[in-house]
DNA sequence: TGCGATTATATCGTATGCGATCTATCTACC
DNA sequence: GGTAGATAGATCGCATACGATATAATCGCA
């Protein structure tokens, strides 16, 4: 049994994540960020002051990825990491106010691709819960 | 607008791709073989002897990421990389015996994945439509 | 027919991802 | 209170991705 490409779930997927970035390429370019850089952020705009573990269970990444993407952060001045002083093996990450006021020039990205998606919003949201259960599954198997 | 992160439907690709790769990583181990080159053996099972640029168009890759990729995959004795003789620009990719004999050894994948997806067939070719319609729409956009 | 434009790969630099391992710190339990 | 084991990050090595650019071969058209 071997399927074509076009018939793997796991292509769609990994076809549909390409395109969804190149369509963020340009938005994020703007804002000199990559997207997991974007990702990162979007965490911390919710809830400043996070360890790496916890940006990590959220984007789903570990220090392995995530410090050296943080240093960069920290080198463009969005970000300063820090050893908590309770528990000096954890490092606390905080926005600037640099990295606060792109929050502001980033609020027009999700309202761009859900456009660009050219779905409706019921459509994209029901789609995202399908591809969020399948990623569960997958990751509790 | 700033979205949470769980409500994005790029991180739920994002997510569930890496998710996917995750559950394929155990199973191409045992063959030796990364994702993006189980995917190109996909397609060259499916048609044997194709160029640089066709496989590139359906693994939707470019030369930058294929090239380097294919150089590997000669060297572990899976492909053979050679010039086309009518046009001297192409470069022809073809499976060695090796890569051919890795098929039989692949077969049973498909249907690892879709146990540990636990969805139904049905569901799953749903979502992988949809999933192709948004890439679809996203690259036109 | 010759030469600029186009096409097919290749190369380079930067930024992920991730398995494996290392180090520093903390916690439990004696 | 001291040490084994656990925990949090960091480091290393390798393989993608991809924008930008380089190079070689082919094509189109005056």
């Amino acid at each position: 049994m071997t399927l074509p490409l076009p018939d793997m779930i796991c292509f769609a997927l990994y076809s549909a994540t390409h395109a969804m970035q190149h369509v963020y390429k340009p938005l994020l370019d703007d804002l000199g960020l990559t997207y997991p850089q974007y990702l990162v952020l979007t965490v911390l705009w919710a809830q400043d002051s996070q360890t790496v573990g916890a940006l990590g269970r959220q984007v789903q990444l570990e220090s392995n990825t995530l410090t050296p993407l943080l240093k960069r952060m920290e080198e463009r001045g969005l970000v300063t990491r820090a050893r908590d002083g309770r528990d000096e093996r954890q490092v606390r990450i905080t926005l600037t106010d640099a990295g606060e006021a792109l929050k502001q020039r980033a609020a027009h990205i999700p309202a761009c691709v859900l456009e660009k998606s050219g779905l409706a919003v019921d459509d994209l949201t029901r789609l995202r819960d399908q591809i969020t259960t399948l990623r569960d599954h997958l990751r509790n198997a």
